[in-house]
DNA sequence: GCCAACGTTGGC
DNA sequence: GCCAACGTTGGC
């Protein structure tokens, strides 16, 4: 059975229009350099998962989307490009530290779903991107919350 | 711009 | 292994 998840992006680095605007709306989830987040993407994410798309640092933040994870992770080579920002000394072809996995989207709604609209959902409001000081950018998120999200994304 | 939360680093 | 210093995230 499909599990839901959470990812968080900058839209000054990555936003729902620059997926929207990638080849076949696919994207590669590079750049993940935490270690929670990473096992996550590693070890439990996996192909066919729904991904709910935030946008933090931004004006205004919430869920901006859906996506769906197209392939399951693989190693994350943009760690072995000294020249790259997300360079990794320690993570080498051999014995690779960091992981990520492709997404491709799947709905843009009409209208931002902000955190006050989470935090006044019954459901929503338990959500972990609520929480004072989550800094988890790979977050997992319950059916219940998928669903509620979803509604709250219609009305 | 501020600062709380929290992960990482490095000296011991 | 402890913990202080430091860096980063990210909401406000």
């Amino acid at each position: 059975m499909a599990a839901y998840w959470l990812f968080k992006s900058e839209p000054q680095v990555f936003s729902i229009h620059d997926l929207h605007k990638a080849p076949g709306k696919k994207t590669s989830w590079e750049g993940i350099r935490n270690y929670q987040a990473r096992n996550y993407l590693r070890d439990t994410v996996r192909k066919g998962d729904g991904v709910l798309f935030y946008h933090s640092n931004a004006d205004p933040m919430g869920i901006v989307g859906t996506a769906q994870v197209v392939k399951e992770a693989y190693p994350d080579h943009f760690a072995w490009d000294p020249s790259h920002r997300y360079h990794d000394p320690d993570s080498s072809p051999d014995k690779p530290t960091w992981f990520m996995v492709d997404i491709r989207l799947q709905t843009t709604f009409p209208r931002i779903i902000t955190r006050d609209m989470l935090a006044a959902d019954p459901v929503c409001s338990g959500m972990l991107v609520l929480k004072r000081g989550s800094r988890l950018s790979i977050q997992p998120v319950t059916e219940a919350e998928w669903l509620a999200v979803q509604r709250l994304a219609e009305s």
